[in-house]
DNA sequence: GCTAAATGTTTCCATTGTCAACATAAGTTT
DNA sequence: AAACTTATGTTGACAATGGAAACATTTAGC
């Protein structure tokens, strides 16, 4: 969704989301390491040091699309979730297939989001409370699940990480290109649905389904 | 594992591990993106440019720390599979464990592997082939597991890529710092046991356990 | 209209990846 | 061992990059 010029209010208009688009672009074309600044700057009509204005350096024009990436993921998040009003456990595997189909949808700012290019996402407040809010998000559905009685377990917060660990690395794993998308593959959509199932049956099982023969190194957990 | 230079052989000794050892530990210490082969050669003591002998271009240095990337980790999880035999269940379990245990303790070369800094992985042959013994070492654990029926469930393939895509995202995870090892938190071995539990859980769980109340979007797979 | 703040432009610099030409040491052949 | 070949390193170029400084112009507030 490129800002279009609705007349310019004065010299470039809206430079700013103009070289977040322009970059993202570029990602999506080239991958993120190959990303020039003044290459950008090119692209969008002005001269490089343009960009200076707008942003500090080039790494804060990654921590922008960082941002823009995990506001995002949260609004597809919930949206999905709220599609699910009432079951909270079926809101929790919409959320998590729609974090694998906004990776697959957006793999520019995948890249970004974690692809390292920011060197420490912590030198960057408003990044991380991006980020935290997002996956706040996330807990607080399965909060939600597990209060509704729909979930079995107890421990929230190793539930809400393994969903999580799970479509994100179900994510980076396409994204990746590790795992498949040619003509007969399973689409990503299903790929999630599947392993989410999987996931949140080993939640709602009981605790000793694990091992049909043998029970051992399962005691300390 | 530093190569220590017993006698320089001839003009330098092994550069092209040096080199390599020399990167990783200045990725571990400032990150991929900051990376230059320059200052790499400068730190093996030899004048920017030999870097070419021994490789193409920067990007042929990444994909040799990559290579042995995944040749450590195979051989981790291979170490680790090894020491249940006869409970393949177990074994996959320990792999597991063993792939978030070397991502903890191999940060650097997960940037690399995974970091997206090789533009495109399949570019490299001999990339792909070490990556695949890995992925395919996997696989077999779990093909082993379920014929020996230890595990429930029929398809394979989708529990390799739920298990595959939790530990992997897992390891991102906490290499990313979006899961803090601070001093009160669970360990990464923990974490990995618990994570893999719950799938496992899932795996073997009755198909009809995963909601206790309504139960619904689960016939496609 | 005048001034101050925003936004762009040009110019400059150190660093980088890469190439070509040159240098030297190690092995190989005789 | 002398001559030749190959492997390895070095020096010196070059264009592109991220970034800073100084200068220019537009816009907004008064």
């Amino acid at each position: 969704m490129p800002r279009e010029k609705l007349k310019a209010p004065y010299h470039h208009g809206d430079l700013k989301n103009t070289l977040i688009d322009v970059a993202l672009a570029h990602i999506a074309r080239s991958g993120a390491s190959s990303l020039s600044l003044r290459e950008v700057a090119r692209d969008a009509g002005v001269s490089h040091s343009a960009a200076y204005r707008h942003f500090a350096n080039k790494e804060n024009l990654l921590v922008a699309i960082a941002e823009q990436g995990f506001r995002l993921l949260g609004e597809t998040m919930g949206a999905a979730a709220r599609t699910h009003a009432g079951d909270p456990a079926g809101a929790l595997q919409a959320a998590g297939v729609a974090y694998v189909e906004f990776a697959v949808s957006h793999l520019e700012h995948l890249q970004i989001m974690f692809g390292g290019s920011i060197a420490d996402a912590n030198d960057y407040p408003s990044l991380v409370a991006a980020a935290d809010e997002t996956y706040g998000a996330l807990a607080q559905t399965v909060a939600q699940a597990s209060k509704s009685g729909q979930l079995r377990s107890g421990n929230d917060k190793m539930i809400a990480l393994t969903c999580w660990a799970t479509v994100h690395g179900l994510s980076q794993l396409i994204a990746g290109g590790q795992v498949g998308l040619e003509a007969g593959a399973a689409s990503p959509r299903n790929l999630a649905l599947a392993a989410t199932t999987l996931v949140l049956q080993g939640i709602n099982a009981p605790a000793d389904a694990d091992r049909p023969r043998r029970a051992k190194a399962k005691r300390r957990s």
